[in-house]
DNA sequence: TCTAAATTTTAGCCTTATCTAAATTTATTT
DNA sequence: AAATAAATTTAGATAAGGCTAAAATTTAGA
């Protein structure tokens, strides 16, 4: 399997989770950054090979064979970025883009070996869950902020969304894995939320609040 | 710069250094296993960036740049092939194939915090120098076995060459990265040599003992 | 020196992954 | 239901990397 045929499962997989199963061709190409016509072709190519299924003008879904495929090229993207941040003490906003070429070395052996000196992680730098050598994917007891209740002791423990300005921000706001805070106060009108943040209190739109996952202690 | 390119550098650089400055067409073929006409196309590519000289029929060398450029990727081969063995246990005939696609991972940060992380080695497995960040190659002590005085006690610290298949031979004959042993004649007639290993004797072959390397303890 | 052999380059073609522009199908709106 | 808009596919082009076969150049032998 190519480079680009393994970007395009792992968008597919990753499109068919957040929406419907049936992903559009256009859909695809915004996230790619690409043309309609170019993801065309390939999801042909792709629907040859049977990792997808896809009917003319009515959009693709991965096959099993392509979910299997997939989802082990996330393992090995969340593998790597535990590897960068635990032992290379990357920041979880720098991981991304190495992690996105780490993804397609290719000896299951070599995956399976990182997993165990890692011991065996199931959630990466931000929160998202590790699948493990079955194809398997864990769990996560977290909820989003926006959810969590009032006057709780909760820790981050990830982000939605993993755009590098959002991380930025965050940093910013000395919000990191392994923060603790509390919600003081959610207001109705814009549902924005008041933290406390080690005695120091600050706000954050609802906004933000959607895209931090917590758990509580 | 593309892998293909990176390839063709780093072959251009071992070629320059095993025998004359200047490398044919057809021996940069005979290692990448394709073919002249490919070679020669890739050449004047590489030559229009100027990461070597080239005039027709007459070979190729590297300029300052692709020199520079080509130790890179040896530095960052050797050092993935150190993490390789020495955290994932990986043994030493088994880590070409691995390092050869991490040699082409594009992050200096990764490059340097990987060397770091490793606390900066001087030889790869295989015994070979590792280049630091700046591209100076560490001087070796190391000698043949061929070459090694008798009755010496020696450390065996890599091989000359690395296929597998010789790689397995030693695995076989129990010698490994670190063995520790005494050469106690030389047969004249065949240059073959008899060795003592942990109390063992055995005999190899020249072929075999010009292709370790040792150091005097 | 002149020819034969070996090496190297050129020319033309293939595949992969893209693109633009045009055509087609599906969806929406009046 | 027809007309228009939006989405999707097809057709044809391009660039990278590689191949084969043929032409050109260099090297070596007689």
């Amino acid at each position: 399997m190519t480079h680009s045929e393994e970007n395009y499962l792992k968008i597919i997989y990753h499109l068919s989770l957040k929406s419907e199963a049936v992903v559009s061709t256009n859909a695809i190409a915004n996230v790619m950054d690409s043309k309609p016509s170019s993801v065309t072709d390939m999801v042909q190519k792709l629907a040859e090979k049977d990792l997808v299924s896809y009917k003319k003008y009515q959009g693709v879904s991965l096959t099993e064979k392509g979910k299997k495929a997939a989802v082990n090229i996330i393992r090995k993207h969340r593998l790597w970025e535990v590897f960068l941040v635990e032992k290379l003490h990357f920041s979880w906003d720098e991981v991304h883009d190495i992690a996105e070429q780490l993804e397609h070395i290719k000896s299951e052996q070599l995956t399976n070996r990182l997993d165990e000196f890692l011991n065996f992680p199931t959630e990466d730098p931000h929160g998202d869950p590790i699948p493990n050598k079955n194809g398997e994917i864990p769990k996560l007891t977290r909820q989003l902020l926006a959810d969590a209740p009032l006057q709780q002791n909760l820790i981050c423990v990830g982000v939605k969304d993993s755009s590098s300005s959002f991380l930025q921000y965050l940093n910013k706001q000395n919000i990191s894995l392994g923060t603790t805070l509390q919600i003081t106060e959610k207001e109705e009108f814009d549902k924005s939320l008041k933290l406390v943040i080690d005695d120091e209190q600050m706000t954050v739109s609802h906004m933000v609040a959607n895209n931090i996952f917590v758990k509580q202690l």
